[in-house]
DNA sequence: CGCTTCATTGAAACGTTTCAACGCTAGTGG
DNA sequence: CCACTAGCGTTGAAACGTTTCAATGAAGCG
């Protein structure tokens, strides 16, 4: 892949949502990038570091995470091609969690210094850029009020619909059907569901004809069914400029 | 309460954060403001409004919320003097949860439009505010292990301890002991408990000789039994300027 | 003083976890 | 090509943490 194939997806994003000029576009693209490929699960920075560079996925996911005080782990957020998980660590110096590959995938490390002084000189693409961090926060409000209201089976819902809908705003969706190549365990982590009981609920989705999970890929067999077994307002992720 | 006192508890975390010279001070300082005060639960702005203008609490507290599917209420932030708890409207146009006072309170409204002047004027200012909302978004990924990993009793004390955190910097706790005007239920909120489960667990804090909750008051009784009730590590709160 | 809000209690029901065992499947090396 | 292995998903039963409901007490306010 080469660098506009790997900057294209986060240059769509950013001109839907802030005004970016062809200008912006081109400073964007002028980063200096170090490509790295990288396997199911491999570290991408961890707690207590103090990164010198930004990760922008070009291909993949990738999952924030943090442990706590009994051991377990707690995911934060999955993220997609074209999210900058880490953009917090600009201003933030040091980590406060985790960021691993979730499956193979392809990242572009853009460096802090020369992403601080495109964020000086272009004023568009740091409002866009502000706001990027802004949608993440507004998704971590979402995952608190999953996590700390609603029933195992709504909160896996809820996250279906969320990855989906994501997924389909950037093209990777096949239909009603999307690669994602999370285990029942990572699932459950997501929703601070015990694996055992993840594949339980799984299984009930399933029997219900709402869900088919099957090796790193999710097939939705009935939408209205899947919206009815939760919430979802897409308000939150703030897809449109408008919003 | 005149102007200056207004704006110096955030002037005073902004400077232990970034670098803010006299100017950048002077330029904030002299941004317009209307002064309004709030009784409690008073609604500041709700889900789905376009607000123009954020709101800076030059005193008394202010909980962000949204109300979830089944109509339970998940608190997702309490925000105390020299916040701004909806910053991010700033550039997410639609408020995607609730603003509302927690106790009687005074809070500067500061409109949009020369505050975005501001920022974009002053680079420190915007890397400050940016900062911010960051921290903010740290604070949610730790609700979210909160209420997803942790038992009530472990939730209840990190909250506390996240609480009585921030009170200390900004000078407003009494040794151990700190004013916060929430019932027993609006805890259950935050933490993702019934409003019972909060009184049985605050009975099992004050049995144990750890806290003291009582009419808007928050007495921690023995710091080190309260810190091994939870794993409250503050580093998430990025207070220093170094982290 | 009476009213309302907040905190407390007990008991039953519920959603979820834990543990340990087992089966399936995909990949690996002989 | 088959046997072996490791990881993932599934199952049942008991235990656990928490909710729900309804009733009661205590405290603050007009």
């Amino acid at each position: 892949m080469d660098k506009s194939g790997v900057v294209a997806p986060i240059l769509q994003r950013l001109k839907a949502t802030a005004d970016i000029d062809q200008e912006d576009e081109r400073a964007f693209a002028s980063l200096p990038m170090t490509i790295r490929r990288v396997s199911d699960g491999q570290k991408i920075v961890a707690v207590g570091e103090r990164p010198s560079a930004c990760c922008l996925i070009a291909d993949g996911f990738v999952l924030r995470a943090k442990v706590v005080g009994d051991g377990n782990r707690q995911i934060l957020a999955f993220h997609q091609p074209g999210d900058i998980p880490d953009l917090q660590s600009l201003f933030l110096n040091v980590m406060d969690h985790d960021v691993n590959a979730l499956g193979a995938g392809l990242l572009a490390f853009i460096p802090h210094d020369p992403l601080r002084q495109l964020i000086k000189s272009r004023t568009n693409i740091a409002t866009a850029l502000w706001r990027d961090t802004l949608t993440d926060a507004a998704m971590f409000r979402e995952w608190i009020c999953n996590v700390g209201q609603r029933v195992a089976y709504s909160r896996l819902a809820h996250l279906v619909l969320e990855i989906y809908t994501r997924l389909k705003v950037i093209g990777r969706t096949d239909g009603l059907s999307f690669n994602f190549p999370a285990t029942q365990a990572l699932f459950g982590e997501a929703i601070g569901a015990s694996s055992v009981h993840v594949s339980r609920v799984v299984q009930e989705l399933r029997n219900n004809g709402v869900l088919e999970f099957s090796r790193g890929r999710i097939t939705i067999l009935d939408e209205a069914k899947l919206r009815s077994a939760t919430d979802f307002d897409p308000l939150y992720l703030h897809l449109d400029a408008s919003l």
